[in-house]
RNA sequence: GGUGAGAUAGUCAAGUGGCCAACGACGGCGGACUGUAAAUCCGCUCCCUACGGGUUCAGAGGUUCGACUCCUCUUCUCACCA
């Protein structure tokens, strides 16, 4: 009776290491990981989970949501989040990546950004299990003495080991002395909130490790573990998902869209979505491959309850029913979106201006184009005249597949 | 501070007096095929009611019948030297 409770508590300690470990880029420090998970397990002992966001920018796309949902995985299994918002260290500009000195934020602009932030954590993350925490609290307090012996942990030839200060110094790029204090106050917050693990992605490696460095340095009995998580592809599937590349999903997306753009992915790329994600677990998403493999499942199918799950998540299960309904009307039996933005005008007008003024096409010359290559419908009639007027009366414009309007001529 | 190289459409990158609205690649858009997937194939990709007109090749002038191409100045970037 004993061994057999034994085993089974083993069983779930495997699985929960297997699940937190579940696409992660590299773990330092594993075993104290493996410890603290025992300890949660065996007596039910909590652990701290940390992760940083700097608030500069408002929105937050999917990328973002994989280090949420590592998160939301620690939370099932006894940790405590402390989810801070780096509203000091706002203030200087995560030097990381960067081939330049950052502008820095002002202070309402974090506040504000800061507040969307948390509207958006708690669709993935349990509350009563987060702690947010501002690190102005701690740091304001430092004072300048606090300060000077926090920088003297640490020494200048080691901090231009890091490749991005290494480029900047060599080629003669400035780099402020408050860039060298970044890593420096991100490792104190670890040593405030004696942190067990601190998860970020790949590219904060050098931040992340110098937690680790200064928990030694203050003597608070531990160091934390470090989980690093890759960084998420875009849609193209290639480069990583962001807002200047337009190739990301925003959380803030609107339901239709969110749909649309997640099953627009790439098989391959599906997966590695799945993987990063979605809350399914590895055994669940491992079924799903072998359908898929064995043909008794349609890669569509399985993308689509991908797409399901992600617009769910950020809205609600309605809304991403209705979103597979929209689109399968849209899209599998070509008929026209519900909700279509309508514009209107006075008088006649030639087609290729209606085009462009209900925003479809940015010139006529890209609107006589696109007539030219067979791809504008009215009323789902293809048009062929790219001298067409349209008189008094209501229109539904359509580009290619997606794009479409409403037009009314008084 | 000195010297040399460069700045071309969304990005990269040809063009070094007329054939240039500007090769090509990528991206983007459209079409075919599909599962609005990928892959593949084809077309389009400055603006203008257009077999024509207008504005482009960092910015300002100049030479010339004619300049992205030559000259001068300005701004910025890069490399080497001190």
């Amino acid at each position: 009776m004993h061994t057999k409770q034994t085993n089974r508590g083993n069983k779930m300690l495997q699985e929960a290491l297997r699940e937190i470990q579940r696409g992660s880029a590299e773990i330092i420090d594993n075993e104290r990981i493996e410890k603290l998970l025992k300890a949660y397990f065996e007596e039910g002992k909590s652990y701290t989970v940390k992760a940083g966001f700097d608030p500069t920018a408002p929105d937050l796309h999917l990328g973002h949501t994989v280090l949420l949902q590592k998160l939301a995985t620690f939370q099932k299994y006894g940790a405590k989040i402390q989810f801070l918002i780096g509203d000091f260290t706002a203030q200087i500009g995560d030097p990381t990546g960067k081939s330049a000195t950052r502008k820095t934020l002002s202070a309402s602009q974090i506040q504000e950004n800061a507040k969307s932030y948390k509207e958006q954590v708690f669709k993935i993350l349990d509350p009563q299990k987060t702690e947010v925490v501002f690190n102005s609290e701690w740091i304001n307090p430092l004072g300048a003495t606090g300060m000077l012996s926090l920088t003297t942990t640490y020494n200048v030839a080691r901090m231009l080991e890091r490749d991005d200060f290494d480029k900047r110094y060599k080629s003669g790029t400035p780099i402020s002395i408050s860039e060298f204090i970044y890593p420096l106050l991100q490792g104190y917050d670890s040593v405030h909130l004696k942190s067990d693990i601190e998860i970020g992605g790949t590219d904060q490696k050098f931040n992340l490790l110098m937690g680790r460095h200064l928990q030694r340095a203050y003597e608070i009995g531990k160091e934390q573990s470090v989980l690093m998580m890759p960084i998420l592809e875009g849609l193209d599937g290639v480069q990583k998902m962001s807002k200047s590349l337009n190739n990301y999903i925003g959380v803030a997306d609107e339901p239709n869209d969110m749909f649309a753009k997640v099953l627009s992915v790439s098989d391959e790329l599906m997966w590695r979505y799945y993987e990063l994600l979605s809350a399914k677990t590895l055994d669940e998403i491992e079924a799903l491959k072998r359908g898929v493999t064995d043909g008794s499942l349609h890669p569509k199918v399985v993308k689509e309850e991908l797409s399901m799950e992600i617009v769910a998540r950020f809205h609600s299960t309605e809304a991403a029913k209705n979103a597979k309904e929209e689109f399968d009307r849209v899209h599998s039996q070509s008929q026209i979106p519900t909700d279509i933005e309508e514009f209107s005008c006075e008088g006649e007008i030639w087609v290729a201006k209606a085009l462009m003024d209900c925003q479809l096409t940015s010139s006529t010359s890209q609107a006589r184009r696109d007539i030219k290559q067979g791809a504008v419908k009215i009323n789902q009639e293809k048009v062929s005249d790219e001298q067409l007027q349209l008189s008094k009366g209501e229109y539904i414009l359509q580009i290619g597949k997606r794009k479409f309007a409403k037009l009314k001529v008084i």
